[in-house]
DNA sequence: CATGAATGAGACTTCATTCAT
DNA sequence: AATGAATGAAGTCTCATTCAT
């Protein structure tokens, strides 16, 4: 039953919802169509599970690897390159399926199950962001909810794009570069601002000393 | 014809390119299925030209306002918001047809005619980033290839949420707040560093005149 | 389209709902099992039309036949007649099929449907029986809930019978003899009243005599 | 095992034989499918066991009761009492079950196996007519061919309509009423000539020795 | 040109039944 | 004796597509 999710996984990550068969995912296993039915009451159940456990693994492995003691920013980095390798492991193919299928309203809609799930896999993310502004790191006058798709979308366009080309990407040199260019986007404009005059402070002290000197 | 290719959009936008029926097209228009037929080859040539025609919808809409003669981020921001404004008004059925079907590997196979609609449709952001990147305003240290999907990733997750929970947005709000944020991403931190030169020379002639006094 | 119809009711009939199969009827026509579908919605809708056709027949040679200008017993003596023949003549099949699904609470739940048709079936007997109440030849102390099952109830037993064993039977002799045996039980006991009257007429005439004895 | 017919009783009786499953049989007892399989050859044979069971306490309940000494009328009201006493108490569908499927000609075909049964389960009521056309009591000039339906027929659709309006019905009233309508069929003729005839001459007797007195 | 009619291919699903343990 | 696991066979239904008219 395990083989079947698993396989169940692989198939429906290819082909998506709709042009996924049972036939072909009791095909690969080698069994009966029948026994698929045997544990799952039907194919949207079996998909519905292959979502499930899918993001369980991603909000386990974001929970048990943040890096909670950093910078807002050294957390972000680390959610991002996560995210990407993932991704890139499992495949794009289950990121579409989540993303076609969780917002359909077909006879599947596997929307209504799915929705609790991405809340609590986006909720590190926010909960990062949410603590960043209030800490002043990250900007406060722009709301989660556009701050938000500016970290997930850029990663589901690398993603769909390696994927696409099927080119090879560098997963740590990736989120590192664009962690840099989410950071300055994220972060609040008066932090910069407050660093340099931070800094003409500093020199302005040091150049008192000088001329006094 | 024209109504065929109309009536295709509305039911392959709003059921995606496998739940949407050629009988459902031909019921709507109160036509016969075989008519459909009479004019496209089949459901996969009718898609594809629905995805052509809004493509192109958008191509031609960008390319028309765009204002080349203002900043490159007043170009950007116009950019942003054309998006949000062609997506939300024909739906982000359209968004997710592309976005999903322009990617599977089934049979109906979109993915290799989608690609080159692809490459016009983003051509116009790519541009504007290379000439950005050209004149220093844009920072040149990181590859177009991120760049990329830094601006429509985003864009893509604002649609989707705003069409998953229904809620009307303000485009021009939005798009305004995007493109400050997706500003400091993209900018030359070169204007970080003529601000730190600046402060160089000051500091260089406050240390003369020091040295002078 | 008429053919799958009549093919329908000869495998509905013969089989029963559950037991006839889609394929069954589309192999009988030479079909396409497909093309059944292109006609009806489905197999219980098949089944509907059936059972609605037949209830059709069945009320029209009944409202077409009935001599209304004779008596009520010849009228009774007709609808039997006639119900016997139609039925004998349709198979017994559609007989069980009406009585088996029409009052079955499972999936295809033709129920409700088919109970409208029944009523309109009844309703020629259900009048005559009320006329016959209403003009002091039928019996009007039992409500004619019960008197219809006492003529419907008998002849489908006899139906069933006559199936079983295989054997046939003599239709107007059969309808007569019936007519017969039910008449004696819906007539109204105004005629043993009357004789009993004419016993008391006749008790007090010889009690007269005794007591003028 | 006793629980398996118990149960099989149940779904059958609920759901007719085709739609029962062996699946909700062994749910409802909690046990596995395959325990099933371990008592009964398949589900046919349990079906049988099922149709057995029931029938065998049918007659043993009309053979135990009948009250022989009394007069053919009242024998024949406690076989129609008893009738629908039992067939509402275990509920209609055994009735339906037995009708439908006891005639069916398909790969389960119960109907030879179901013959003997009903032969026997209507040899009480067989006999009492016999008796009674042997007594002059019930007319014999119909044979007992068409006399049985008559007595059996119009209880089946008084029960099967109980359920389907699923009104309660007085069983002692209305196998009373019933009772009486058949008797006027079933008596002979004659019978009332010769009851009319007793009385007169009972009456006769009482006067003379009134006359006497 | 438009279409009514037909259909091949295949999808999901059900269920009685088997068998090794 | 009881069962967990598996399945063959079959059923209903969908849908893009064809073709003669």
């Amino acid at each position: 039953m395990r083989d079947i999710v698993r396989v169940g996984r692989e198939v429906f990550s290819e082909r998506g919802y709709e042009r996924a068969t049972t036939t072909e995912i009791a095909q690969r296993l080698g069994i009966s169509e029948a026994t698929v039915f045997t544990y799952f009451r039907g194919k949207r159940e079996l998909c519905l599970r292959v979502i499930t456990e899918w993001y369980d693994e991603i909000i386990a492995a974001i929970a048990a690897g943040l890096p909670r003691h950093k910078s807002v920013r050294a957390q972000l980095e680390f959610i991002v390159a996560t995210h990407l390798r993932l991704f890139l492991v499992h495949g794009t193919g289950m990121c579409a399926l989540v993303l076609s299928e969780g917002r359909s309203k077909g006879p599947s809609d596997l929307g209504d199950a799915v929705l609790p799930l991405q809340r609590r896999y986006t909720a590190p993310l926010m909960d990062l962001l949410a603590r960043g502004q209030a800490s002043g790191e990250i900007r406060a006058d722009v709301p989660l909810r556009l701050l938000r798709p500016l970290v997930f979308g850029p990663m589901e366009h690398i993603l769909w794009e390696a994927v696409a080309t099927q080119r090879r990407i560098d997963i740590d040199a990736t989120a590192s570069t664009m962690t840099e260019l989410l950071w300055n986007a994220l972060r609040a404009p008066s932090a910069e601002l407050a660093a340099l005059r931070a800094m003409r402070s500093e020199l302005g002290a040091v150049l008192d000393r000088a001329q006094a000197g």
